[in-house]
RNA sequence: CGGGGCGUGGCUCAGCCUGGUAGAGCACCUGGUUCGGGACCAGGGGGUCGGAGGUUCAAAUCCUCUCGCCCCGACCA
Protein backbone atom coordinates (compact mmCIF):
# COMPACT_ATOMS: atom_id res chain seq x y z
CA UNK A 1 0.00 0.00 0.00
CA UNK A 2 1.43 3.53 -0.98
CA UNK A 3 1.58 6.31 1.62
CA UNK A 4 -1.32 8.24 0.18
CA UNK A 5 -3.44 5.21 0.12
CA UNK A 6 -2.62 4.53 3.84
CA UNK A 7 -3.35 7.86 4.51
CA UNK A 8 -6.85 7.88 3.08
CA UNK A 9 -7.29 4.60 4.64
CA UNK A 10 -6.91 6.17 8.27
CA UNK A 11 -7.21 10.04 7.69
CA UNK A 12 -10.58 9.68 9.72
CA UNK A 13 -13.86 10.43 7.75
CA UNK A 14 -13.04 13.64 6.68
CA UNK A 15 -14.87 14.99 3.15
CA UNK A 16 -12.23 15.68 0.30
CA UNK A 17 -12.29 19.64 -0.59
CA UNK A 18 -13.14 17.95 -4.15
CA UNK A 19 -15.94 16.46 -3.01
CA UNK A 20 -17.73 18.94 -1.28
CA UNK A 21 -16.51 22.13 -0.08
CA UNK A 22 -18.95 23.25 2.37
CA UNK A 23 -19.32 20.21 3.88
CA UNK A 24 -14.68 19.78 4.57
CA UNK A 25 -15.27 23.08 5.58
CA UNK A 26 -17.34 22.27 8.53
CA UNK A 27 -16.15 19.41 9.27
CA UNK A 28 -12.67 20.54 9.54
CA UNK A 29 -13.52 23.56 11.67
CA UNK A 30 -15.17 20.89 14.50
CA UNK A 31 -12.47 17.97 13.85
CA UNK A 32 -9.97 20.64 14.04
CA UNK A 33 -11.64 21.74 17.18
CA UNK A 34 -11.44 25.23 16.40
CA UNK A 35 -15.08 25.70 16.80
CA UNK A 36 -18.83 23.87 17.45
CA UNK A 37 -22.38 24.35 17.97
CA UNK A 38 -24.03 26.01 20.55
CA UNK A 39 -27.59 25.80 21.89
CA UNK A 40 -27.95 29.15 20.96
CA UNK A 41 -29.16 29.72 17.25
CA UNK A 42 -26.56 30.77 15.08
CA UNK A 43 -24.05 31.54 17.74
CA UNK A 44 -20.77 29.23 17.96
CA UNK A 45 -18.59 28.59 20.58
CA UNK A 46 -14.57 29.19 20.00
CA UNK A 47 -12.76 27.02 21.51
CA UNK A 48 -9.59 26.72 23.14
CA UNK A 49 -7.53 25.82 20.00
CA UNK A 50 -9.94 28.60 17.50
CA UNK A 51 -9.26 31.07 20.11
CA UNK A 52 -5.61 30.73 20.45
CA UNK A 53 -5.44 31.81 16.74
CA UNK A 54 -7.75 34.61 17.41
CA UNK A 55 -5.12 35.75 20.19
CA UNK A 56 -2.55 35.72 18.14
CA UNK A 57 -4.36 37.20 14.93
CA UNK A 58 -4.89 39.81 17.76
CA UNK A 59 -1.82 40.33 19.17
CA UNK A 60 0.14 40.99 15.67
CA UNK A 61 -2.61 43.08 14.34
CA UNK A 62 -3.13 45.29 17.36
CA UNK A 63 0.46 45.81 17.77
CA UNK A 64 0.08 47.54 13.94
CA UNK A 65 -3.03 49.67 15.04
CA UNK A 66 -0.90 50.58 17.90
CA UNK A 67 2.21 51.74 16.15
CA UNK A 68 0.22 53.98 13.60
CA UNK A 69 -0.89 55.48 16.54
CA UNK A 70 -3.71 54.48 17.45
CA UNK A 71 -5.24 53.90 21.19
CA UNK A 72 -7.53 50.93 22.36
CA UNK A 73 -11.32 52.00 24.09
CA UNK A 74 -14.16 50.39 25.02
CA UNK A 75 -17.72 51.18 23.96
CA UNK A 76 -21.05 50.27 25.21
CA UNK A 77 -22.54 47.15 23.56
CA UNK A 78 -25.91 48.08 23.67
CA UNK A 79 -26.99 51.65 21.39
CA UNK A 80 -29.95 53.39 22.00
CA UNK A 81 -32.19 53.78 19.19
CA UNK A 82 -32.24 57.33 18.75
CA UNK A 83 -28.64 57.24 18.28
CA UNK A 84 -29.07 54.13 15.74
CA UNK A 85 -31.65 56.21 13.97
CA UNK A 86 -30.02 59.21 13.47
CA UNK A 87 -27.97 58.08 10.24
CA UNK A 88 -30.64 57.45 7.41
CA UNK A 89 -28.62 55.23 5.47
CA UNK A 90 -27.33 53.17 8.26
CA UNK A 91 -30.29 52.42 9.79
CA UNK A 92 -31.52 51.21 6.86
CA UNK A 93 -28.60 48.97 6.49
CA UNK A 94 -28.64 47.21 9.73
CA UNK A 95 -32.11 47.76 11.15
CA UNK A 96 -33.00 44.26 9.42
CA UNK A 97 -30.27 42.55 11.09
CA UNK A 98 -30.94 44.40 14.54
CA UNK A 99 -31.34 42.24 17.92
CA UNK A 100 -32.82 44.26 20.65
CA UNK A 101 -33.10 44.76 24.27
CA UNK A 102 -36.42 45.48 25.66
CA UNK A 103 -36.78 45.00 28.81
CA UNK A 104 -34.51 45.17 31.67
CA UNK A 105 -35.16 42.98 34.98
CA UNK A 106 -38.69 42.82 34.92
CA UNK A 107 -39.79 46.42 33.65
CA UNK A 108 -39.78 46.94 30.12
CA UNK A 109 -37.22 49.96 29.02
CA UNK A 110 -38.67 53.46 28.12
CA UNK A 111 -36.66 53.17 25.00
CA UNK A 112 -35.07 49.75 23.33
CA UNK A 113 -31.29 49.55 22.87
CA UNK A 114 -29.58 47.77 20.05
CA UNK A 115 -27.35 45.13 20.74
CA UNK A 116 -24.36 46.62 18.66
CA UNK A 117 -23.65 45.25 15.03
CA UNK A 118 -21.19 48.15 14.82
CA UNK A 119 -20.18 51.34 16.78
CA UNK A 120 -20.65 54.16 14.13
CA UNK A 121 -23.69 55.66 16.23
CA UNK A 122 -22.35 55.64 19.80
CA UNK A 123 -19.14 56.57 18.87
CA UNK A 124 -20.14 59.57 16.72
CA UNK A 125 -22.24 60.22 20.05
CA UNK A 126 -19.25 60.51 22.07
CA UNK A 127 -17.07 62.33 19.88
CA UNK A 128 -19.35 65.22 19.11
CA UNK A 129 -18.97 65.67 22.97
CA UNK A 130 -14.91 65.09 23.20
CA UNK A 131 -14.07 67.33 19.87
CA UNK A 132 -14.02 71.08 20.56
CA UNK A 133 -10.96 72.19 18.39
CA UNK A 134 -9.06 71.33 15.53
CA UNK A 135 -6.25 70.84 18.63
CA UNK A 136 -8.00 67.99 19.61
CA UNK A 137 -7.96 66.03 16.43
CA UNK A 138 -7.27 63.63 14.50
CA UNK A 139 -8.93 61.19 17.14
CA UNK A 140 -7.46 57.78 16.34
CA UNK A 141 -9.40 54.90 18.39
CA UNK A 142 -9.90 51.06 18.31
CA UNK A 143 -11.51 48.64 19.86
CA UNK A 144 -11.27 45.50 20.10
CA UNK A 145 -15.31 43.70 21.10
CA UNK A 146 -18.13 41.46 20.22
CA UNK A 147 -21.03 42.44 17.49
CA UNK A 148 -23.81 40.75 16.97
CA UNK A 149 -26.27 40.73 13.45
CA UNK A 150 -29.50 38.78 13.40
CA UNK A 151 -28.04 37.06 10.23
CA UNK A 152 -30.65 34.71 8.23
CA UNK A 153 -27.91 31.94 7.35
CA UNK A 154 -24.94 31.28 9.41
CA UNK A 155 -21.58 29.26 8.47
CA UNK A 156 -18.95 28.99 11.34
CA UNK A 157 -16.42 31.92 11.45
CA UNK A 158 -17.92 33.19 8.13
CA UNK A 159 -21.58 34.56 9.76
CA UNK A 160 -22.51 34.29 12.74
CA UNK A 161 -24.89 36.25 14.95
CA UNK A 162 -21.97 37.13 17.40
CA UNK A 163 -18.81 37.88 16.17
CA UNK A 164 -15.14 39.08 17.18
CA UNK A 165 -13.97 41.86 15.63
CA UNK A 166 -11.87 45.29 15.53
CA UNK A 167 -13.11 48.52 14.70
CA UNK A 168 -11.19 51.30 14.37
CA UNK A 169 -12.91 54.95 14.53
CA UNK A 170 -10.98 58.12 13.56
CA UNK A 171 -11.77 61.46 13.04
CA UNK A 172 -9.71 64.19 11.29
CA UNK A 173 -10.02 67.41 10.43
CA UNK A 174 -9.16 67.35 6.51
CA UNK A 175 -10.84 65.29 3.63
CA UNK A 176 -7.22 64.49 2.96
CA UNK A 177 -6.27 63.29 6.09
CA UNK A 178 -8.88 60.84 6.60
CA UNK A 179 -8.87 59.77 2.59
CA UNK A 180 -4.96 58.89 3.75
CA UNK A 181 -6.14 57.41 7.46
CA UNK A 182 -8.29 55.31 5.41
CA UNK A 183 -5.76 53.56 2.90
CA UNK A 184 -3.26 53.37 5.99
CA UNK A 185 -4.87 51.10 7.81
CA UNK A 186 -5.88 49.04 4.37
CA UNK A 187 -1.97 49.24 4.12
CA UNK A 188 -1.81 47.86 7.34
CA UNK A 189 -4.20 44.99 6.60
CA UNK A 190 -3.00 43.91 3.26
CA UNK A 191 0.30 44.02 5.17
CA UNK A 192 -0.89 42.10 7.92
CA UNK A 193 -2.86 39.07 6.10
CA UNK A 194 -0.39 38.47 3.64
CA UNK A 195 2.34 38.43 6.18
CA UNK A 196 1.19 37.13 8.84
CA UNK A 197 -1.98 34.78 7.52
CA UNK A 198 -0.05 34.18 4.39
CA UNK A 199 -3.28 35.07 1.98
CA UNK A 200 -2.57 37.08 -0.85
CA UNK A 201 -4.69 39.61 -1.13
CA UNK A 202 -6.41 42.02 -3.70
CA UNK A 203 -6.97 45.68 -2.36
CA UNK A 204 -9.02 47.80 -3.87
CA UNK A 205 -12.51 50.31 -3.24
CA UNK A 206 -16.27 48.54 -3.54
CA UNK A 207 -18.49 49.88 -5.88
CA UNK A 208 -21.51 51.96 -4.41
CA UNK A 209 -23.84 48.83 -4.71
CA UNK A 210 -21.25 47.19 -2.42
CA UNK A 211 -20.50 49.80 -0.01
CA UNK A 212 -21.60 49.96 3.53
CA UNK A 213 -24.18 51.66 4.71
CA UNK A 214 -23.47 54.98 5.47
CA UNK A 215 -20.08 55.29 4.30
CA UNK A 216 -18.67 57.94 1.63
CA UNK A 217 -16.07 55.06 0.30
CA UNK A 218 -15.52 51.38 1.06
CA UNK A 219 -12.13 49.97 0.10
CA UNK A 220 -11.42 46.52 0.79
CA UNK A 221 -8.95 43.27 0.87
CA UNK A 222 -10.45 40.37 -1.11
CA UNK A 223 -9.22 36.93 -0.90
CA UNK A 224 -9.49 34.18 -3.23
CA UNK A 225 -10.40 30.78 -1.13
CA UNK A 226 -9.95 27.22 -2.46
CA UNK A 227 -13.24 26.56 -4.19
CA UNK A 228 -12.84 29.61 -6.32
CA UNK A 229 -15.11 31.80 -3.97
CA UNK A 230 -14.12 35.14 -2.64
CA UNK A 231 -14.01 36.52 0.51
CA UNK A 232 -13.82 39.95 2.05
CA UNK A 233 -10.90 40.24 4.62
CA UNK A 234 -11.30 42.82 5.98
CA UNK A 235 -12.38 46.87 4.97
CA UNK A 236 -11.76 50.48 5.86
CA UNK A 237 -14.39 53.20 5.11
CA UNK A 238 -14.13 56.64 4.25
CA UNK A 239 -17.72 57.78 6.30
CA UNK A 240 -17.14 61.80 4.44
CA UNK A 241 -18.98 63.99 7.12
CA UNK A 242 -22.29 61.95 6.76
CA UNK A 243 -22.34 61.36 10.41
CA UNK A 244 -20.29 63.87 11.63
CA UNK A 245 -23.37 65.96 10.55
CA UNK A 246 -26.17 64.28 11.98
CA UNK A 247 -23.87 63.79 15.46
CA UNK A 248 -23.08 66.86 15.82
CA UNK A 249 -19.47 66.42 15.48
CA UNK A 250 -17.31 69.84 15.24
CA UNK A 251 -14.57 71.16 15.52
CA UNK A 252 -12.81 75.37 15.93
CA UNK A 253 -10.30 75.91 13.27
CA UNK A 254 -7.66 77.92 13.32
CA UNK A 255 -9.62 80.78 12.21
CA UNK A 256 -12.22 79.98 14.93
CA UNK A 257 -14.79 78.15 12.28
CA UNK A 258 -16.89 75.24 13.26
CA UNK A 259 -16.31 73.05 10.75
CA UNK A 260 -17.38 69.26 10.71
CA UNK A 261 -15.01 66.65 11.13
CA UNK A 262 -13.92 63.93 8.92
CA UNK A 263 -14.33 60.38 9.47
CA UNK A 264 -13.07 56.91 8.93
CA UNK A 265 -13.91 53.30 10.17
CA UNK A 266 -12.06 50.08 9.50
CA UNK A 267 -12.78 46.31 10.58
CA UNK A 268 -11.07 42.80 10.78
CA UNK A 269 -13.42 39.72 12.12
CA UNK A 270 -12.78 36.43 13.26
CA UNK A 271 -13.82 35.67 9.63
CA UNK A 272 -9.94 35.67 9.03
CA UNK A 273 -10.35 32.35 10.70
CA UNK A 274 -12.41 30.96 8.33
CA UNK A 275 -10.42 32.21 5.54
CA UNK A 276 -7.44 30.67 7.18
CA UNK A 277 -9.00 27.79 6.99
CA UNK A 278 -10.25 27.97 3.67
CA UNK A 279 -6.93 29.17 1.67
CA UNK A 280 -4.33 27.13 3.01
CA UNK A 281 -6.29 23.49 4.13
CA UNK A 282 -6.42 20.66 2.34
CA UNK A 283 -8.02 16.60 2.70
CA UNK A 284 -6.52 16.06 5.77
CA UNK A 285 -7.11 19.11 7.74
CA UNK A 286 -6.25 22.05 8.44
CA UNK A 287 -2.34 24.35 7.58
CA UNK A 288 -1.90 26.94 9.52
CA UNK A 289 0.63 29.70 8.84
CA UNK A 290 3.49 29.63 11.49
CA UNK A 291 3.24 32.85 12.54
CA UNK A 292 -0.15 32.64 13.63
CA UNK A 293 -0.15 29.08 14.30
CA UNK A 294 -0.80 28.12 18.38
CA UNK A 295 1.51 25.25 18.15
CA UNK A 296 4.04 25.77 16.28
CA UNK A 297 5.88 22.19 16.34
CA UNK A 298 5.00 19.32 17.98
CA UNK A 299 6.63 16.73 19.61
CA UNK A 300 5.26 13.41 19.07
CA UNK A 301 8.02 10.59 21.59
CA UNK A 302 8.01 6.90 20.07
CA UNK A 303 9.37 3.86 22.50
CA UNK A 304 8.54 0.51 22.50
CA UNK A 305 10.08 -0.64 25.19
CA UNK A 306 10.39 1.05 28.95
CA UNK A 307 14.24 1.48 28.81
CA UNK A 308 13.32 3.39 25.38
CA UNK A 309 10.75 5.85 27.70
CA UNK A 310 13.41 7.08 29.72
CA UNK A 311 15.64 7.88 27.29
CA UNK A 312 13.16 9.52 24.82
CA UNK A 313 11.34 11.11 27.44
CA UNK A 314 15.19 12.67 28.71
CA UNK A 315 15.91 13.56 24.74
CA UNK A 316 12.91 15.30 24.73
CA UNK A 317 13.66 17.54 27.79
CA UNK A 318 16.98 18.63 25.96
CA UNK A 319 14.97 19.33 22.65
CA UNK A 320 12.67 21.31 24.96
CA UNK A 321 15.58 23.20 26.82
CA UNK A 322 17.57 23.36 23.24
CA UNK A 323 14.60 25.34 21.38
CA UNK A 324 13.43 27.37 24.58
CA UNK A 325 10.92 30.23 23.75
CA UNK A 326 12.22 30.32 20.28
CA UNK A 327 9.14 28.33 18.86
CA UNK A 328 5.08 27.25 20.27
CA UNK A 329 6.34 24.18 21.00
CA UNK A 330 3.77 21.53 22.21
CA UNK A 331 4.90 17.65 23.90
CA UNK A 332 2.55 15.11 23.32
CA UNK A 333 3.47 12.56 25.79
CA UNK A 334 -0.21 11.31 26.08
CA UNK A 335 0.71 7.55 26.21
CA UNK A 336 -3.09 6.11 25.45
CA UNK A 337 -2.28 7.37 21.75
CA UNK A 338 0.04 5.34 19.21
CA UNK A 339 2.67 7.79 17.61
CA UNK A 340 0.23 7.34 13.83
CA UNK A 341 -2.70 8.26 16.09
CA UNK A 342 -1.24 12.03 16.73
CA UNK A 343 0.33 11.96 13.70
CA UNK A 344 -3.06 12.44 11.97
CA UNK A 345 -4.42 14.00 15.16
CA UNK A 346 -1.48 16.82 14.19
CA UNK A 347 -2.31 17.26 10.82
CA UNK A 348 -5.80 17.99 10.69
CA UNK A 349 -5.06 20.44 13.18
CA UNK A 350 -2.71 22.27 11.01
CA UNK A 351 0.35 22.35 13.21
CA UNK A 352 3.02 23.69 11.14
CA UNK A 353 5.94 20.58 11.94
CA UNK A 354 6.02 17.77 14.00
CA UNK A 355 8.97 16.36 15.68
CA UNK A 356 9.37 12.52 15.99
CA UNK A 357 11.88 11.17 18.85
CA UNK A 358 12.24 8.02 19.60
CA UNK A 359 15.07 5.36 20.20
CA UNK A 360 16.59 5.92 16.23
CA UNK A 361 16.89 9.69 17.04
CA UNK A 362 17.68 9.66 20.50
CA UNK A 363 20.97 7.32 19.41
CA UNK A 364 21.34 9.79 16.10
CA UNK A 365 21.32 13.15 18.96
CA UNK A 366 18.50 14.36 16.43
CA UNK A 367 15.12 14.50 15.89
CA UNK A 368 13.28 13.72 12.46
CA UNK A 369 10.86 16.74 11.28
CA UNK A 370 8.06 16.51 9.05
CA UNK A 371 6.54 19.90 7.47
CA UNK A 372 2.90 19.96 7.03
CA UNK A 373 2.83 21.81 3.55
CA UNK A 374 5.01 19.40 1.82
CA UNK A 375 5.17 16.40 4.00
CA UNK A 376 9.19 16.97 4.00
CA UNK A 377 11.17 14.68 6.45
CA UNK A 378 14.17 15.87 7.65
CA UNK A 379 16.45 15.02 10.27
CA UNK A 380 17.80 17.73 12.61
CA UNK A 381 20.61 17.06 14.78
CA UNK A 382 20.09 18.62 18.44
CA UNK A 383 22.35 21.00 17.90
CA UNK A 384 21.57 22.69 15.06
CA UNK A 385 17.24 22.85 15.89
CA UNK A 386 17.57 25.93 17.45
CA UNK A 387 18.67 27.51 14.19
CA UNK A 388 17.18 25.21 11.29
CA UNK A 389 13.63 25.13 13.55
CA UNK A 390 12.85 28.74 13.06
CA UNK A 391 14.04 28.39 9.45
CA UNK A 392 11.98 25.84 8.65
CA UNK A 393 9.01 27.18 10.32
CA UNK A 394 9.72 30.74 8.48
CA UNK A 395 10.15 28.45 5.17
CA UNK A 396 6.72 27.27 5.39
CA UNK A 397 4.98 30.82 6.03
CA UNK A 398 6.80 31.72 3.04
CA UNK A 399 5.45 28.29 1.05
CA UNK A 400 2.09 28.71 1.90
CA UNK A 401 1.80 32.23 0.67
CA UNK A 402 3.38 30.61 -2.45
CA UNK A 403 0.83 28.51 -2.62
CA UNK A 404 -1.69 30.29 -2.16
CA UNK A 405 -0.66 33.23 -4.36
CA UNK A 406 0.22 30.32 -7.32
CA UNK A 407 -3.23 29.32 -6.84
CA UNK A 408 -5.17 32.32 -6.72
CA UNK A 409 -3.12 33.14 -10.54
CA UNK A 410 -4.52 30.34 -11.63
CA UNK A 411 -7.58 30.98 -10.95
CA UNK A 412 -7.68 34.70 -11.84
CA UNK A 413 -8.96 35.33 -15.60
CA UNK A 414 -9.24 38.36 -17.96
CA UNK A 415 -11.89 39.41 -19.72
CA UNK A 416 -12.83 42.38 -21.99
CA UNK A 417 -16.05 42.57 -21.51
CA UNK A 418 -19.59 42.16 -20.25
CA UNK A 419 -20.30 39.24 -21.79
CA UNK A 420 -16.86 37.80 -21.52
CA UNK A 421 -17.52 38.01 -17.52
CA UNK A 422 -20.74 36.49 -17.70
CA UNK A 423 -19.31 33.71 -19.67
CA UNK A 424 -16.60 32.90 -17.69
CA UNK A 425 -19.30 32.30 -14.64
CA UNK A 426 -21.74 30.40 -16.70
CA UNK A 427 -18.95 27.96 -17.19
CA UNK A 428 -16.44 28.15 -14.25
CA UNK A 429 -18.43 29.48 -11.49
CA UNK A 430 -15.07 29.88 -9.71
CA UNK A 431 -12.15 32.61 -9.70
CA UNK A 432 -11.64 36.02 -10.36
CA UNK A 433 -12.34 38.06 -13.30
CA UNK A 434 -10.53 40.85 -14.24
CA UNK A 435 -12.65 43.26 -16.81
CA UNK A 436 -13.13 46.57 -17.66
CA UNK A 437 -15.95 47.98 -16.07
CA UNK A 438 -18.04 51.41 -17.30
CA UNK A 439 -18.86 52.27 -14.34
CA UNK A 440 -22.58 51.61 -14.62
CA UNK A 441 -24.70 49.92 -11.75
CA UNK A 442 -26.59 48.30 -14.90
CA UNK A 443 -23.62 46.08 -15.60
CA UNK A 444 -23.03 44.88 -11.85
CA UNK A 445 -26.52 43.66 -11.36
CA UNK A 446 -26.51 42.05 -14.94
CA UNK A 447 -23.22 39.91 -13.82
CA UNK A 448 -25.07 39.40 -10.37
CA UNK A 449 -28.31 38.61 -12.00
CA UNK A 450 -26.93 35.96 -14.79
CA UNK A 451 -24.04 34.43 -12.54
CA UNK A 452 -24.56 35.75 -8.89
CA UNK A 453 -20.94 36.98 -8.94
CA UNK A 454 -20.43 40.36 -7.75
CA UNK A 455 -17.90 43.15 -8.17
CA UNK A 456 -15.35 42.19 -5.78
CA UNK A 457 -13.58 45.29 -5.75
CA UNK A 458 -11.79 48.13 -7.97
CA UNK A 459 -8.38 47.30 -7.39
CA UNK A 460 -5.34 50.28 -6.39
CA UNK A 461 -2.79 48.04 -8.65
CA UNK A 462 -3.96 47.49 -12.06
CA UNK A 463 -0.30 47.32 -13.14
CA UNK A 464 -0.76 43.79 -13.88
CA UNK A 465 -3.98 44.28 -15.90
CA UNK A 466 -2.82 46.96 -18.08
CA UNK A 467 -4.00 45.15 -21.26
CA UNK A 468 -7.60 45.97 -20.17
CA UNK A 469 -7.15 49.69 -19.05
CA UNK A 470 -9.47 51.73 -21.28
CA UNK A 471 -10.95 55.42 -21.22
CA UNK A 472 -13.96 55.79 -19.23
CA UNK A 473 -13.87 52.86 -17.94
CA UNK A 474 -12.24 51.10 -14.16
CA UNK A 475 -10.49 47.48 -13.67
CA UNK A 476 -12.71 45.66 -11.88
CA UNK A 477 -12.38 42.61 -10.13
CA UNK A 478 -15.69 40.04 -10.16
CA UNK A 479 -15.98 36.70 -8.23
CA UNK A 480 -18.95 34.56 -6.47
CA UNK A 481 -18.09 35.22 -2.78
CA UNK A 482 -19.18 34.57 0.47
C1' C B 1 -36.84 34.91 3.95
C1' G B 2 -38.13 31.16 -0.44
C1' G B 3 -36.89 25.86 -2.32
C1' G B 4 -34.84 21.10 -0.76
C1' G B 5 -32.70 17.70 2.95
C1' C B 6 -31.76 16.00 7.95
C1' G B 7 -32.45 15.61 13.63
C1' U B 8 -31.97 8.11 17.21
C1' G B 9 -25.69 7.17 23.28
C1' G B 10 -19.90 11.83 22.39
C1' C B 11 -19.45 10.88 16.62
C1' U B 12 -21.26 8.41 11.92
C1' C B 13 -25.50 5.93 11.07
C1' A B 14 -29.33 1.43 10.92
C1' G B 15 -34.38 0.80 12.72
C1' C B 16 -39.54 4.31 10.73
C1' C B 17 -42.63 2.46 4.81
C1' U B 18 -45.61 -2.61 7.14
C1' G B 19 -46.61 0.81 15.58
C1' G B 20 -45.25 -4.00 20.17
C1' U B 21 -41.25 -0.20 24.04
C1' A B 22 -33.67 0.71 20.80
C1' G B 23 -29.07 -1.45 17.75
C1' A B 24 -24.04 -1.31 15.06
C1' G B 25 -19.17 0.77 14.23
C1' C B 26 -16.07 4.32 16.26
C1' A B 27 -15.27 7.06 20.86
C1' C B 28 -15.32 6.50 26.44
C1' C B 29 -14.06 3.58 31.35
C1' U B 30 -11.12 -0.81 33.79
C1' G B 31 -7.17 -4.48 33.32
C1' G B 32 -3.31 -6.37 30.34
C1' U B 33 -0.25 -6.47 26.03
C1' U B 34 1.30 -2.36 22.72
C1' C B 35 3.61 2.34 20.51
C1' G B 36 8.51 4.90 13.74
C1' G B 37 1.36 6.56 9.89
C1' G B 38 -5.28 6.41 13.44
C1' A B 39 -2.75 -1.04 17.89
C1' C B 40 -5.03 -5.57 20.11
C1' C B 41 -7.64 -8.80 23.70
C1' A B 42 -11.07 -9.18 27.71
C1' G B 43 -14.62 -6.83 30.67
C1' G B 44 -17.81 -2.43 31.34
C1' G B 45 -20.77 2.36 31.44
C1' G B 46 -23.89 5.38 28.57
C1' G B 47 -29.47 6.97 24.67
C1' U B 48 -36.46 7.15 25.60
C1' C B 49 -35.22 8.41 19.83
C1' G B 50 -34.63 17.47 18.88
C1' G B 51 -39.21 19.55 21.65
C1' A B 52 -44.64 19.92 22.50
C1' G B 53 -49.33 18.08 21.54
C1' G B 54 -52.46 14.31 19.29
C1' U B 55 -54.15 9.20 17.42
C1' U B 56 -53.75 4.23 19.70
C1' C B 57 -54.30 -0.99 24.44
C1' A B 58 -49.28 0.40 22.70
C1' A B 59 -45.43 5.65 19.17
C1' A B 60 -38.38 6.34 17.44
C1' U B 61 -42.14 4.50 13.92
C1' C B 62 -48.60 7.56 12.18
C1' C B 63 -50.69 13.01 12.41
C1' U B 64 -50.15 18.40 13.81
C1' C B 65 -47.26 22.26 15.49
C1' U B 66 -42.48 23.91 16.91
C1' C B 67 -37.01 24.36 17.43
C1' G B 68 -32.25 23.44 15.37
C1' C B 69 -28.67 22.09 11.62
C1' C B 70 -27.07 21.41 6.35
C1' C B 71 -27.41 22.59 0.93
C1' C B 72 -29.18 26.01 -3.09
C1' G B 73 -30.99 31.07 -3.82
C1' A B 74 -32.06 36.50 -2.02
C1' C B 75 -29.26 39.91 2.15
C1' C B 76 -24.86 40.79 4.95
C1' A B 77 -17.98 40.89 7.96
Amino acid sequence: MSDTEARKQFVEDLTDQSDDFSRWYLEVVRKAQLADYTPVRGSMVIRPYGYALWENIQRLLDRRIKATGHQNAYFPLLIPESLLKLEADHVEGFAPECAWVTQGGSEKLEERYAIRPTSEAIIGHLYSRWIESYRDLPVLMNQWCNVMRWEKVTRPFLRTTEFLWQEGHTAHATEPEAREEVLRMLEVYREFVETELAIPVHVGQKSDAERFAGAHETHTVEALMKDGKALQAGTSHHLGQHFAKVFDITYQDEQGKRQYVWQTSWGVTTRLIGALVMVHGDDQGLRLPPNVAPVQAVIVPIWRKEADRVAVRAFVERVREALGDRVRLHVDDRDQYSPGWKYNEYEMRGVPVRLEVGPKDVANQAVMSVRRDSRAKESIPLAALAERLPALLADIQVSLYAQAEGFRAANTVIAHSKAEVIAHFEAERRGFVVAPWDGSAEFEAEVKEKTGATLRCMPSDTSRFSAIERPGHRVALFARSY
